[in-house]
DNA sequence: ATAGATTATGCAATCGATTGAGTTCGCTAA
DNA sequence: TTAGCGAACTCAATCGATTGCATAATCTAT
């Protein structure tokens, strides 16, 4: 493929005899170049449809635009709603965003990272990979003066720029929900404990059982690798074929307790009489289940664009800007799914 | 924020007493470099931590490997699929993707097509924004040579590379399968008619409606802005307040038909016997709604997939390649929201 | 032994914008 | 009158990789 050619500042600079760096300075408003050069050079530069070869100016800078994205599936609401967030507000600030997903690989997430860095991304916003428990391909970015923000999937040991929502609290809030609503024997579903935020969850969770003097049952505690529909359908098969079945499921997303509902009932279960089910995120699906599934609303586009704001303060700032931790509230959202009690009015 | 120094080449070259040159093309495997001199500067490459700076490398060859990709809503199911087979085929060939999304709107599409322009994308998917009814802003990158495919909404009257579903055909399949099994009045929800997706699935549903000896009328069929949940319920509140209610709704999009289901549902409705109802794009929800959702399977991974090798083809090829459409097939998937009759064994 | 081919490498320009360090010019104040 | 100053520009180097065009070294065939 061959390019046709671009105006560039020298063709507008011989077009008014001047010099590039007038013309360079003009269209960035620089306080040495007069109002009226100014004027003329900007209007030149529109009636030729000259545009600003951002490589170029990249490359002198040393600095691109480039925002890099790593998540591990766009297509999963919550993160798809973390892009979007990302995006505008990257977009708002004349910044791209760059995209790329891990599929909860380790090495996805290397292999991805490299190519982010070879691009000179000017910034690096991460949800970490289920299987990542290792940051060295991060550090690199960090050590470079890129900063690297982390959202939602954190890193468990290593200091840095993160946004995340109260996991602890969150779980907590959800299990005493199910416990006032008369359950007394409470499974848990979760992912690795590798991941901050399932560990935070299931500290909620255990927190919430002991504050109401229920016992702790690690049978009915399960973890798996990606809390998939099918992933609930195994679990709620095995909890429902227990001697002693749970009366209550707190599920850490609702793609399980959606399947824990559907398969409850396909065996004959009332939801939320027989079992009450809590998720997590609010994905649209939890109003389209029947009965509709309570569950913990996760700001996940507030999340996505506080964590680019961020990249972008740290960027612009003079001085460092200390390393910090921004925690974002949720809300317990309940539904049918969960509600055994008519609340009182 | 500063930058720490890194490596270049012509740190390589001053450590090999070699040519920044020769470092350039050993790196790239050039025929004219030794083997050992090759696999020498590799290695030290290696050790050393050398990361290409691939601005300066797309400066010179006056190319990135940045793909841009404007959607209308990441959020939406349809787009994220897209968005996540465009990434996988971009990252697989070495290439980037950077995102940005219309939100629907013409005035963020030119928005954005401008700040790709800048950043000197080396191709553009686009799937156009409802509004858009105009191309200008994308011609200009026709016209400088930087490959164009559009994928689903596709511009009504501009040449390009185009990856799209038989629109016409997989609306006609669904609404036959309405009037197979017994529908004699079938609404229609569709989108604006400026654009052709939904001007080919009108055409389709009106066809069928042809082909079966069935009246058209007017009055049910229905075009929205943006085939929300809303505008499914408004629609349906509508269709079931008129003195002839229609027996079949066929919906352009699985939201609107979803919330369809709801709604007629809460008044009483049985689906599918008073109403049977199939939708479109095959989302998540359309097995997580009860009675599970009929609807047209619409291969979006694979689109995205396809039209970011299309981009990679057009640019590494040597001769132009013609314009060319590709069009996938599109499944009718059949669930309990329309099948009125058991199916013969 | 020598022209000619082959292989391996170096030189220097180039991509386009940015920017530190001058230069020019007119004007003011001593 | 002239040093001094600020406003408005210009010059030239720079960012790092690529690449057309030499050049050098080694080998081959006559």
């Amino acid at each position: 493929m061959k390019k046709k050619s671009t105006i560039t500042i020298y063709d507008l600079a011989k077009e008014l005899n001047v010099s590039p760096s007038t013309v360079s300075r003009a269209l960035n408003d620089h306080y040495s170049i007069g109002k009226k050069t100014i004027k003329t050079i900007k209007k030149l530069a529109k009636d030729r449809g000259y545009s600003i070869n951002s490589v170029a100016a990249s490359l002198r800078k040393q600095q691109t635009n480039n925002i890099g994205v790593l998540v591990s599936w766009i297509k999963r609401p919550f993160q798809s709603s973390l892009i979007s967030g990302m995006e505008e507000a990257a977009r708002e600030s004349g910044y791209n965003v760059l995209i790329s997903q891990s599929h909860d690989k380790y090495d996805h997430e290397i292999e991805n990272t490299n190519a982010f860095y070879d691009s000179r991304i000017c910034g690096l916003v991460v949800s970490l990979a289920m299987e990542t428990t290792d940051y060295k391909h991060l550090e690199r970015f960090i050590d470079n003066g890129t900063p690297v923000v982390f959202v939602d999937r954190i890193p468990g040991h290593l200091d840095g720029y993160k946004v995340v929502i109260n996991n602890f609290e969150s779980a907590m809030k959800a299990t005493l929900h199910l416990v006032e609503q008369g359950c007394r024997r409470i499974a848990y579903f979760g992912g690795t404990e590798n991941q901050v935020i399932y560990a935070e969850r299931k500290r909620g969770y255990i927190e919430a059982l002991k504050l109401s003097g229920l016992p702790i049952d690690e049978s009915i505690i399960l973890h798996g690798d990606n809390l998939s529909a099918d992933e609930g359908v195994k679990w709620t098969t095995y909890l429902l074929g227990l001697d002693n079945p749970p009366d209550g499921i707190f599920s850490t997303n609702d793609t399980a307790a959606v399947s824990a509902i559907q398969y409850a009932k396909s065996v004959g279960k009332r939801i939320p009489e027989d079992l009450a089910i809590i998720g997590f995120n609010n994905d649209p699906l939890c109003l389209i289940i029947d009965p509709p599934l309570s569950t913990v609303h996760h700001p996940a586009f507030d999340m996505g664009k506080l964590a680019v704001e961020q990249i972008i303060r740290i960027m612009e700032a003079e001085e460092t800007i200390p390393v910090q931790t921004i925690m974002l509230e949720t809300e317990v959202i309940i539904r049918a799914s969960s509600l055994r009690k008519k609340p009182l009015d």
